[in-house]
DNA sequence: TTGTAAGCGTTATCAT
DNA sequence: ATGATAACGCTTACAA
């Protein structure tokens, strides 16, 4: 009763099924514009009647064009695995790439398989590549721009290499969350910093620099944290050790500005009626804590679904804006 | 004065420099071991000179097998994406991948995509797929085991089908957090438990209640949550007011029993003095909470490694085991 | 143990 | 606008 059962049917047998040759039924698969119609739409038809898929591989290895983009992650440390940021910028990726016909292709890499990396990059397994930042080090990748499309998460340290890069926009971040907590009232402001090595890190100081420095106020203290929330912890007993005043915190994200609440609390001081807390990253825990913490959010999703499109565009028109930047959004929460 | 530039070595090239055929260079990359040693290290030599690496789509046309392997997650609200699960889960498949020549293709599947996910599962895209639970309704993956290798992780709600699961024990793991607030001085055990119509839910509430029965025990009141915070909080006011008394409780999960503290420490309870809260999965939040939650911590990495080897072992030998089953590992913190 | 040669399913270059 | 017909780089019977 059922249709006869049939073996994975290929492109000949479509070609046999419409009367066509081979060559019309690949136009039409690809859509070349220089097809009449009227055979078009036979071939069309068998190709559905028939079930008809083409073969990746096949296709691969004539054209020369794989249809797969690698999504590069460092393992290091393992922090991108407990990082919901890095889950949001693959939900992004992977929201454009569901409608186009490219593959991802994981690459997870240590520093054992740097090399197997680059080399799965330019040998041609992949049509190009999104890096996720590595914060630091990824220039190693910046040569092999040359070889294939590459697009980065987050700017390396040292600013656009040439390579194409999507980021957010750290300083107008960091600009906007210390002019909220002057607009509300606070004027000797403190800053637990992040590592001067990472992008972030240098961003988020300098845009409270310059926004203090802007509205003629007399900085607060600075500390710096390496991002954890125990280094966050120790920043601000060395902010309360400093002696200088302060009526608000600045965290260059919201783990260090979590691990400065029981340290200040500690000191007798109420957050946020003595002291304000601005947080950075609007990670999961700021929701919860008590009080709730004020921060910024970062589009990652955004990011993700923009190094996406940027990727595509280098692989099809070999064209990509260098440098495409997303604003943050500022979410009110308790701390302020 | 450096090497001449050279195009992509072919597996023909190599043949030409070692002065053998293609066929045994084939043999010698595919580690046949009938090729004699002499020559073997030969056409190695030459692979290395000219830096030969395999056409992946040539081979995989010409052998029918892709190299790959999917990795398919349920975009379902996005939870995936939050959870720091996930990361782990991927980060054992990529360890174990790592040793192997697959390549991981990652397909996000959305309600939209679901058939276009099947068909590419079947047609000939992977050698095999890791489906990571989707907790209810992968049943209807259950038909694809038999076109094309899978294992899933987190057994489906009806229990195996004959597809391949990999999964942590949680009725043991149940019954270890149960038997552990017995064993310090508990004898009322509460518990929130998780939805009713998910595997993980089931099976720790009747860990349990097992527990409870055969140390002869009266059991605590049941509430029941989904998971979240706020379904924990709204279980813990079920609790008191069920006017049973209790002096324990074990939540199903992290995010429950945390958003049961308030809730419990407003009706005058000190935790654990007053009473004990034991958790479930040594989320993030565990550790930070006050006080820091006793919890089952759950070997994800593992799992993923796991659930990497036995796909594995399917595609390469055709057999696995049908059901295998990790312990989870108690972490003494302060809530009990 | 090694070589020969026939595919694998497309794409792409020519003619027509 | 369509059709032959080479590639594409490798695997794999089968022969030697």
């Amino acid at each position: 009763m059922g249709p006869r059962e049939m073996k994975k049917p290929t492109l000949e047998m479509v070609a046999a099924h419409a009367g066509v040759s081979r060559a019309t039924v690949s136009r039409v698969v690809n859509g070349t514009p220089t097809v009449e119609p009227t055979i078009a739409s036979r071939v069309k038809r068998s190709i559905d009647e028939l079930n008809y898929v083409p073969n990746r591989a096949a296709r691969s290895l004539a054209s020369n064009r794989s249809g797969a983009i690698a999504l590069v992650v460092p393992e290091s440390a393992s922090k991108v695995f407990t990082d919901p940021f890095f889950g949001s910028v693959v939900q992004g990726i992977a929201s454009v790439m569901e409608d186009t016909d490219f593959t991802l292709t994981m690459i997870i890499e240590s520093e054992s398989t740097a090399d197997k990396t680059r080399r799965y990059l330019t040998d041609g397994n992949v049509d190009g590549a999104l890096i996720v930042s590595h914060h630091t080090g990824d220039h190693s990748y910046g040569e092999l721009s040359e070889k294939v499309p590459l697009v980065f998460g987050g700017r390396p340290v040292e600013g656009p290499t040439g390579a194409t890069c999507v980021d957010v926009d750290n300083l107008a971040a960091a600009r906007a969350a210390v002019s909220y907590l002057i607009d509300h009232g606070r004027s000797r402001i403190a800053t637990i910093a992040g590592p001067q090595t990472m992008r972030p890190g240098i961003d988020r100081l300098e845009g409270w620099r310059a926004v203090i420095e802007e509205a003629g106020l007399t900085p607060g203290p600075v500390a710096y944290g390496d991002f954890t929330t125990l280094s966050g912890a120790r920043a601000a007993r060395e902010l309360l050790a400093s002696g200088e005043a302060f009526d608000a915190v600045f965290a260059a994200n919201d783990q260090m500005a979590l691990g400065g609440y029981p340290v200040l609390r500690e000191a007798g001081l109420r957050i946020p009626d003595d002291i304000a807390v601005m947080g950075f990253d609007d990670s999961p825990f700021s929701e919860t804590s008590e009080p709730p913490l004020t921060t910024m959010s970062q589009p990652m999703i955004e990011l993700g679904a923009e190094m996406a499109r940027q990727l595509i565009r280098l692989i099809e028109d070999r064209t990509a804006e260098p440098l495409t930047v997303l604003q943050a959004r500022l979410v009110e929460r308790g701390s302020v």
